[in-house]
DNA sequence: GATGAATGAGCCTTCATTCAT
DNA sequence: CATGAATGAAGGCTCATTCAT
């Protein structure tokens, strides 16, 4: 007669988040279903009545962590207008996130590349996704790059190698990230994400902008 | 009072070298210890004749991929002079190295920042050991600038940046390498590297070398 | 909102029974969880639900018989007053406890002895449960005795031993009842037990006894 | 031509009383033959040249254990003529011979005793070895009761009792060995087994012993 | 819809025993 | 004769998944 209506969606999402927190912590395979109930408040059989496997819980966890992160992304880089400021904004929002005490973010990435490239990964099979997930960032990067050309801050040439600038700097933060993530942060991440952003910037700058 | 006699080191060594195989392909978790056996070619319990756990093996393998790692790294150098060629041979080094279709090194290098990174990793109370791996490499980076400075082909100033420069190009090839693997290479891995150092030699070289 | 009900407790014991049948016909080391799974009728996985650890399963089946023993054997004893006709129900209910054809009691004895005893024993670092288990009877039987004192029946000198009496009747049950199942009861255990208590009524009664 | 000559029973003796001293601290089960070897300092493969199975082992470490037992005892016994002083040296000598801080003895007897009650013990199928082990002890008890009716210390009454007497005395000793050990020893053990051992010979002493 | 009891495949590890030397 | 390297069966335990309620 009257049945509890319950925002399938809704749950969906607070199961994926809470295996998001769960995931970024232990790593996929050292987390169990009963953990992720745990922390979602859940009984355990209740996770499937909402996926049907603990690798769909993880993609879900996965895609429920690049919204977040891309939400958080944009609105650092709101209102910012100068194309060579909003590369540097970009690159130092890439960095802010990741918390040296709570590195959830660098985690989930390496979690992430992991299930991509081993064999018997979650996501081995699914290229298609990952491609995806890193499509956007590099289409931004290209973006703020050709608009920079256009107003005339960034040399004409460089519009032959916005492909190669937008990969090699999305590629560098990666990696800059992880190592501060290994290393535990023995180096001053901003310090050295401003240098390499410096440096671009002024090799891709006309000599009117020196 | 004449036993079998082996060589228990080297078959240390041939277990590792079979592990880091099979480590490589489906990382830790996921690689189980019989299979290691077999393709160690011995029998279950004889891991245990010459490690402690499954951890130990781990670690072993580890040990020895980074060996090999760094023979052949290191024969790609030699012979080299001219610092400005010698960045460009290590980090094409680095690129050469990761087979695209065995792509061996990133994986167990995504796997290694894995177990360090994760709470319960096999590595995780082991920094010192993830230290280590480390600093040789970026020892090796600095040293080559250093050398360029002072025979006049890189700027002097460039002396203030040895450390930073060296991180950020050691960041940047992990994280290109690992964007390339995930994205099974769905672009010009070599290219993007050679312009890369192009444009970080041409930063730090004085303006004679223009 | 509406998952299956068990009593959790019940099954526990239930489980804790059947884990006391396998152990008492191999002992500990040689009972496996499998067995005990089998015995119970249940998963193997199920028994990890109810318990911990197998130690732990032991821990239970212990206290099963235990429990098992003090029931039965204070049936007996009910009813009974004369201090005299009193440690000889005692005794015998001990004996006729020990079905010789299915000696689970002694052979349960033994195990905990064991356990206790040993070097990495289950109940090695437990001498308090130990302890325990032996406190009961002990002051049973001294109870029995003092009450024989205060009635006349026993000699007031007897007060000074009633200590002694009580442990050395515990100490003498045990061994006789486990030199009869070792030897698979060639001798009259009913009638050694009987003329052991006469002797000892005998030798603590007044004159006017005689 | 010349052949080392190894007395084979000395080597298996020395083994045998290595395993001994393994097997009272550990138990059978928890005593792996790799520990025996180390104990024996003998290499693992040599056990096999002496004995079958671990099983042999154990038996001839039983046989071994015994056999020191005896040569003990019976050193104690030496030049004692009264019967009833006898009774009581035989008694003090059981106790004397379990090292509260090391006893091994007891621990073998629970050993044994395990082996031969627990379906699957190794002495389970073997009653004949067992009953041997305890005909000896009983016969000397008898003979010594028998030799002082002869003499007119015991009453003649006593004859018709002396098996029983037997088996109740060794019973009883074992029993209170084991309390003794399994307590920690928290009563005193030489004073509860002399108080028994005096209501014994007075109850079977005849009115002039008074 | 929600739950947690139940399960067995599969994990890492131990160990008695064999056998080439 | 003496050895220890090699092994696989078997052990205790975990966990993703199913299902009755």
């Amino acid at each position: 007669m009257c049945p509890v209506v319950v925002d399938r969606n809704a749950k969906r999402e607070q199961i994926a988040q809470a295996a998001l927190n769960a995931f970024s912590k232990k790593g996929y395979a050292a987390t169990s279903v009963r953990e992720i109930a745990a922390v979602a408040r859940v009984g355990k059989g209740t996770l499937y009545e909402y996926f049907r496997t603990k690798a769909d819980i993880f993609l879900a966890a996965v895609k429920c962590w690049l919204d977040q992160f891309e939400t958080r992304f944009f609105s650092r880089l709101e209102g910012i207008d100068d194309p060579a400021q909003k590369l540097a904004a970009l690159a130092l929002a890439f960095v802010e996130l990741v918390d040296p005490l709570d590195p959830m973010d660098a985690r989930m990435s390496v979690e992430v590349i992991q299930q991509g490239i081993l064999e018997g990964g979650v996501l081995f099979h699914r290229p298609h996704e990952i491609r995806e997930m890193m499509a956007g960032s590099q289409k931004m990067v290209e973006q703020i790059l050709l608009d920079g050309i256009s107003k005339g801050m960034f040399t004409p040439e460089t519009a032959r190698h916005v492909g190669k600038i937008a990969v090699n700097l999305l590629g560098y933060l990666d990696g800059i990230l992880l190592h501060a993530v290994v290393t535990k942060r023995d180096f001053d991440l901003e310090d050295h994400v401003a240098f390499y952003i410096n440096t671009l910037i002024h090799s891709i700058s006309g000599p009117s902008a020196g």
